[in-house]
DNA sequence: GAAACCTTGACACGGGCGTGGTAAGGTCGT
DNA sequence: ACGACCTTACCACGCCCGTGTCAAGGTTTC
């Protein structure tokens, strides 16, 4: 059985047992638990630390930021409501025709679609 | 020629001029200026600034985390990664076949897609 | 040209974030 | 049964957020 203590997880992924509890209570990693209440990281924890540490250098953003990240594809209500807030006016609110920015919407999110789909090597674009 | 100072746009929206000052700021509504600089909100930011007002207070959202999801659907590549990383486990690590979660995010994606398509309530809803 | 408004810049403050540390108390290994 | 590890809870600290306020200086208006 593969799952590692928080002090052997923490030494693995190169945060801190602290940061590992903080984390958890960020509600981004939730390890299991021993029937003594020890937290117990398993293989998919620790890559998911591991690329969550990349994650948050890479493009210095909070776990916070990924927290809310996390909600918005949780809570389809306040992510409608917060897609529609972004859609409206990025550039000139007068001159477009309130029927565009929809299809402009649209298309941004069949974009993030395929980019899903094709959950490979992600870059290749910027 | 309808638009307003900084002062009689706070009065419409019920922010403080100070925190026009901030909102704009940090990049969510920045309104024109006029020749000697100032601020000059026209009729599409008053709206959005009433629709931002509700958008925080309804859902408890910060004006941070309005500027992530904006960051988000500007830098695919970030949005690519942090969609990839929350796809990754919500529940069990092991027990899902890597090629499932997959679906499932499309599923997800084209619910949202749905909901963007008829936005039409937006408002007035818990 | 004075009053009323605007601009940027700064100080301040309570609260949350990202961290570390430490204390009081269970659990595990030998 | 002792040490090494775990758990929660709390204190602390520096920094950013959301706000207000004030200062110093331009604009607009009358």
């Amino acid at each position: 059985m593969d799952a590692l203590t928080i002090q052997e997880a923490a030494q693995t992924t190169e945060w801190s047992a602290r940061m590992l509890r903080y984390i958890e209570q960020a509600g981004l990693i939730e390890p299991q638990r021993s029937d003594a209440g020890y937290r117990l990281y398993g293989p998919g924890e620790l890559q998911r630390l591991r690329t969550l540490r990349e994650l948050v250098a890479q493009f210095d953003v909070g776990l916070g930021d990924i927290g809310f990240a996390m909600r918005l594809r949780r809570d389809e209500e306040l992510a409608g409501a917060v897609d529609a807030w972004l859609a409206a006016e990025p550039q000139r609110p007068d001159d477009v025709p309130p029927a565009d920015w929809l299809r402009w919407e649209q298309d941004k999110h069949s974009k993030l679609l395929a980019l899903a789909r094709a959950t490979t090597p992600a870059t290749t674009h910027a």
